[in-house]
DNA sequence: CGAAGAGGTGAATCATGATTCACTTCTTGG
DNA sequence: CCAAGAAGTGAATCATGATTCACCTCTTCG
């Protein structure tokens, strides 16, 4: 048996298939899913594009796995929060400094086995906030409002906007959904 | 001078380009944007595809134009709402009877071209709830909030949807909006 | 070292779908 | 009817980008 594997090849595969993970994602959050072609993932992550397919099956997999990945971090930065208002500037804080992944994660038209990992990151917001909010439909229209004010109107860069302000605003106005 | 555009060949030109535009329109509010092929629409509006390029420069501009048909229509309906209540109803019943369509208007991921009118529709429907509530960002978060109950995780079709109850509350959580 | 299995490579291949174009078919007015 | 200017046609062509694959190189262990 003249070939088995062993930790420190095990450690290397693993290493390269972070590496390429963490391409795609740099890649998703500075242009969206759509800047992340297969091609320059792997040129990002210093390998040949046929070695991704030596990790993943295919690309929809690949970026199945970044989508999760990213948005356990979000939810669970937004579930940590003690209440409505932390809660609340806490996603859009974290949307504010990285625009063009909130865009990714919340908006961004992808592939549908994507797709089906965005349906579980919007369940997973909608439940983080109903902990602290009422129901069901109010901490979906806690999702989308704030959706809306921040990665819709008011995505393409503006140097002149008031984070602190908008945030404050935004904080006011969900208060107000909480019945 | 043996050729001269007429009346009567002016208006068989027009008729075509509606019948493409309807046709464009059709799949769209049957499919979303990715399911009109420039074959398909050409297919169903009973003209060859190299025709459609005899009205459109490219699909790009074809579809901003059924965009643009489709968002006013459907922004004349809440605009003419004499009150948020009845804002918010119209554009819930709207969206309910056409999923398909206001998932296509308000969240597809479609081309640049007709992303821009996408954005001129949000506008347009964000000063439409302006008029009737108070500020910008309330309006914003009106318009947010019902998409993203509406054609969110609710938008995969479940026939066992109430849509007066959903109707009722989403109307009872906007006026809370309304400060 | 040598065989076997695994990882790596990147040019070639495929798939999808928009766009073009050489050609045919109307329309019109002389 | 004829010439000239549209409009119509749809197969061929292009563009883009994912996926494959025949061929290397590296590791392991007898």
């Amino acid at each position: 048996m003249p070939y088995r594997a062993t930790e420190r090849t095990e450690a290397r595969r693993t290493a390269t298939r972070e590496r390429i993970v963490g391409a795609a994602h740099e890649l998703v959050a500075g242009g969206g899913f759509g800047a992340a072609s297969v091609a320059a993932v792997a040129a990002r992550a210093g390998v040949a594009t046929g070695s991704v397919y030596r990790h993943f099956s295919s690309k929809a997999e690949l970026f199945a796995e970044v989508f999760r990945r990213a948005a356990q971090r979000e939810v669970d930065a937004v579930a940590a929060a003690p209440d409505l208002a932390t809660g609340v500037e806490t996603f859009a804080r974290r949307a504010l400094a990285g625009r063009r992944l909130a865009w990714a994660l919340l908006a961004e038209p992808v592939d549908p086995v994507v797709e089906a990992e965005r349906l579980a990151f919007r369940r997973a917001y909608r439940d983080a906030f109903r902990r602290v909010v009422g129901d069901e439909l109010t901490a979906a229209a806690l999702v989308g409002a704030i959706g809306e004010v921040l990665v819709g109107p008011l995505s393409p860069t503006r140097p002149d906007l008031d984070e602190d302000a908008l945030v404050a605003d935004l904080v006011t106005l969900c208060k107000r959904l909480e019945a």
